[in-house]
DNA sequence: CTTTAATCAGACATTTTAATCTGATTATAA
DNA sequence: TTATAATCAGATTAAAATGTCTGATTAAAG
């Protein structure tokens, strides 16, 4: 198995973009986000939670309560998601699992690998949720 | 978290580098590579019975014992290695989890990253083994 | 004020990955 | 030919990730 992001990174990656994109400033529930994003409900809940902790969304409770984003979608980059909760190791550990990777002591792949992983890291960086919405919108109608 | 290669892989990874690197002809036990690469000496050796099977390296059976590369370091990819290992399902999956993504149906990443994937597809695909020679023992002499 | 529908908190269960153990087989060398 | 040192095969354990359940709390609506 080869993993870029965890599954919970990329439920909750699917969960801000949808909540970015359908949200008209009321708030969607964690049912809601089950259905449409085909996510155990029980599991989203978990992950929204997270989220909310982080401080990237903001809960309602209660009857009509749910989720919505806690800042302008322009301010939330795809990175700000993923530190929340894959955390940011896979940017400073080595790819080849060896100990203690970096300029003075690199591993084989050091430097090819570098450039790559720090296109990634720009590509998260430099991309934020309002600029997904048309594509979200998209892709969601057809699951 | 977030991963690249499963451990198993990176093992892989390391441990065919190292024969490559630090064999002269001769085999190299399983206990001589736990003890260099600093790896379980039983998870290791279910690693390379698997790159046996894949035909990536060969085994010598019985006392003096041990593993080497089955073909010429030039004629094997660091994609095979992976290949054999975690597969390359990573290749082909939506790195956001959305089921059936691809140019007809693209999630809201599938071109930027389908970039970056391609190129990191490449890289595994260019280089063979034998171009890391030194920079293996390099390596594995600071563990 | 009561019902209802939601989040929240934390325990629990399942699955996958990582790591270990046991014993059988094989081949070298004394 | 016997002791030794290695791979091999398969079972087992441990840890981490994924997914589920239960009940408490909260707030809106009837």
């Amino acid at each position: 198995m080869t993993v870029i992001f965890s599954k919970r990174c990329e439920y909750g990656l699917q969960a801000v973009l949808y909540l970015a994109a359908d949200s008209n400033g009321k708030v969607i529930s964690a049912d809601d986000i089950s259905r449409k994003l085909n996510i155990p409900k029980e599991f989203v809940s978990k992950i929204l939670q997270n989220l909310t902790d982080s401080g990237i969304i903001t809960s309602k409770k209660g009857k009509n309560g749910g989720f919505a984003l806690a800042r302008d979608p322009q301010k939330i980059r795809m990175l700000d998601i993923v530190a929340a909760i894959d955390g940011l190791d896979m940017f400073n550990n080595c790819v080849l699992g060896f100990p203690s990777c970096g300029p003075l002591n690199p591993c084989p792949l050091h430097e090819k690998w570098g450039e790559l992983r720090t296109q990634a890291y720009n590509m998260l960086t430099e991309e934020t949720i309002d600029m997904f919405r048309e594509k979200t919108l998209r892709k969601i109608a057809a699951i």
